[in-house]
DNA sequence: CGCATGCTTGGTACATTATTGCATTTGGTA
DNA sequence: TACCAAATGCAATAATGTACCAAGCATGCG
């Protein structure tokens, strides 16, 4: 389990120092955005983050947690991650790492690492796509729904 | 490669039994909706089969569209999927399978299978979430992406 | 074959999520 | 402190998805 505190430290100082890299300013809302969103290991959609960061940044629009989060995409410092659900959650980790959707309550969580999980690259030869990286996207049901209601039905194939 | 054709028909006709077994009415718009989306490879969204039906159901609403493949999902006959657009993904391909979402286009497209995708389903033992299938989401460039224009950067870590 | 029934459809309005344009403010630097 | 570029706030707009209800159509029965 990473420490909590050290990783939004880091993120915090890899904000820091890609502002100074590349002569951005470093305003209260991206410290606080960034702040809100390291703080948590859930994966919040823009809306989650502007209700989160709202108290703390008195008159803060929603445009702006919107920008600064896609900025934040932009610059590799967050991920985007899409869900069956039509709405953009955002991951203060971008180390390679694997989700569970909740397909009960639709909430995303992270699965822990595991070496099964390691599976090569497709590489580019020949003349097809070109692969980066990849997650894996795992559905099933997540602890807080398992617990709340019965087990879900068996998987009909 | 499936048979385009065939699989198509086999869509088909699973629609045909489903409404038979459950009593709903087989109505044009679901089979020529099933039609558009079975006959795809990409993986539309729900305007995108919207805009091809249009033609095809002369006063189709956009609405009708969305509800059909809400009950197609709802059914098990369709499986929808997310991308860091937000926007629902769909597929009428629901056997385990993998994709590829370009980071030019946001095109999602299908990767062969390949055994070394085959990874173990975390079990249910212990106290936690539980995991019933899961899906690996390839990030890249398309072919087309590819060949269009230069190649990407390499990912930095 | 024609009718009754219930589900579906179309259309509008609405809700949610995300983006754009512009005036103002703020952070960074000298 | 003062300047400048960039970010922010706000309002309007776009894009995507959902709720409601009257009218239509598929299915099954007489």
């Amino acid at each position: 389990m990473r420490d909590a505190n050290e990783f939004k430290k880091t993120k915090l100082d890899q904000l820091h120092a890609l502002c100074r890299a590349k002569g951005l300013p470093l305003t209260v809302q991206r410290t606080v955005i960034m702040d809100a969103l390291a703080a948590r290991t859930d994966h919040p959609t823009a809306d989650e983050i502007y209700e989160e960061v709202k108290p703390l940044l008195t008159g803060v629009s929603r445009t702006t947690v919107y920008r600064v989060l896609e900025a934040f995409v932009a610059h590799g410092l967050v991920q985007k991650i899409g869900s069956s659900a039509a709405k953009a959650h955002f991951d203060a980790d971008v180390a390679r790492h694997h989700h569970l959707e909740c397909i009960r309550c639709g909430a995303i969580s992270d699965i822990p690492h595991c070496e099964a999980y390691d599976i090569p690259l497709p590489s580019s030869e020949g003349n097809r796509h070109q692969v980066l990286d990849y997650a894996i996207h795992f559905r099933g049901v997540c602890a807080r729904c398992r617990f709340a209601g019965q087990d879900p039905p068996e998987e009909s194939a």
